[in-house]
DNA sequence: CGACCATTTGATATGGATCAAGCGATGTGG
DNA sequence: CCACATCGCTTGATCCATATCAAATGGTCG
């Protein structure tokens, strides 16, 4: 059983007026054309289960998770949205996630209306919406995929995505808690933790410190992604 | 772990050119009043996973089962689709799930390009792709939920879940079999049917027939519903 | 009736959860 | 600068929910 991690409740604020370039045409940019940057601290709420979707952001600097908590207090953390990610866009009125920063992060705050706005008369922009919708689809889709596989597999799994999108070489700098990777993964942090320590004793993984991870063995960890 | 339901893998066939008629206008209707209706026998293949995703569709009548098969054989179903539901839309380019026939179904055939097309013209049109992708992100991200829950509390959201589709009173005839429940909610038939034996014996349901169930006591499957 | 397939039920095994220390890094106050 | 509290992580011992293996039952169709 998960527990849950405090946070501050450092509640939304109106982004300040300051607002950024607006889009001159359209494509494949437009999204990150728009929108006001907004600093969140670290553990602090961007938004709530449930609130109005307002506004879409996208990951400057630092890292957000989105997760749900069950009426039992267990919590699944959807996503972990690195910088260039998009993140809280709804088709629906109100967020389906809340959305916390993990590390002090930096975020676009774009707001929903005026892309929509802009869809209605830009094909692009209509397109990019329905795009990015698809990919989270895919996106939840795979991490579905992932829950009914064992514990190895998923932290193998865990360790490749990651690998994939922060890293640059074999090493890898975690921006999560054990607690959150758990969370993550449909696991207790006890399981990721001795997971992590079998791999090393296998030699596919070396762990300089708990949040620097080094892949030494991939194609090990690719025969456990099943 | 789950075992895999054998397919008689009856490939799919180009739509006979026999068309309904074309959308007049537009709006919450308009996908429903194009394509061709195509039957396909209980358990064959409607199309495979990786397939060029040229087509979507609408279930007419039966149902149908979406799924993928991990690389060792554990097979995850992704949903059940009942008469009215379109599955098989795709933002990229091929299909990410393979999709069957579960019963003998009769399924609306839609070709995709034109829908796009159509989409670039009319605004509603494309809004209303948006919102079916959007749907669908939202029902994974439930069933993601589910598959975090104990086995009873998997059973009693599927049972929920079913009535609400299915069933005009408290009676439910599943269209599915066991096997099929225990992929669809990452478990067993062996601990789906002990599940439902225990639910029967707390009186929460009755199993007239294995197939047909009848909820007794919603409010206890609700508070089971986590 | 008999064969077959789906479902249930029973016995046992096991992967991961739970409960409980221990440990190492980081930060704070004396 | 060190003692000590705190926090995140690891490790150990045990438990339990669900899987696995196996057999019995029941329903369907030739």
């Amino acid at each position: 059983m998960q527990t849950q991690t405090a946070t501050h409740s450092v509640s939304f604020k109106q982004p300040a007026s300051r607002n950024l370039p607006l889009p001159g045409s359209h494509a494949l940019g437009t999204i990150e054309l728009m929108g006001t940057s907004m600093s969140f601290p670290r553990n602090s709420e961007i938004y709530g289960e449930n609130e109005p979707a307002d506004y879409l952001y996208k990951v400057i600097s630092g890292t957000v998770r989105t997760y749900k908590i069950l009426a039992d207090g267990r919590r699944q953390i959807g996503a972990f949205h690195l910088p260039g990610d998009i993140f809280g866009l709804e088709t629906g009125d109100n967020h389906t996630f809340s959305a916390e920063a993990i590390a002090d992060s930096k975020v676009l705050v774009i707001k929903r209306s005026t892309l929509v706005a802009l869809a209605a008369r830009d094909n692009d922009v209509a397109r990019q919406l329905w795009t990015l919708t698809g990919r989270e689809l895919h996106r939840v889709q795979d991490h579905m995929m992932l829950l009914i596989k064992t514990a190895q597999e998923r932290v193998a799994s865990f360790l490749l995505e990651m690998a994939d999108r922060v890293s640059a070489g074999p090493a890898l700098d975690l921006p999560m808690s054990r607690q959150d990777i758990a969370d993550y993964l449909g696991l207790t942090i006890e399981t990721v933790s001795r997971t992590l320590t079998q791999l090393e004793s296998d030699a596919a993984i070396a762990l300089p410190t708990s949040r620097r991870i080094v892949l030494r063995n991939r194609s090990a960890l690719n025969r456990l992604n099943a």
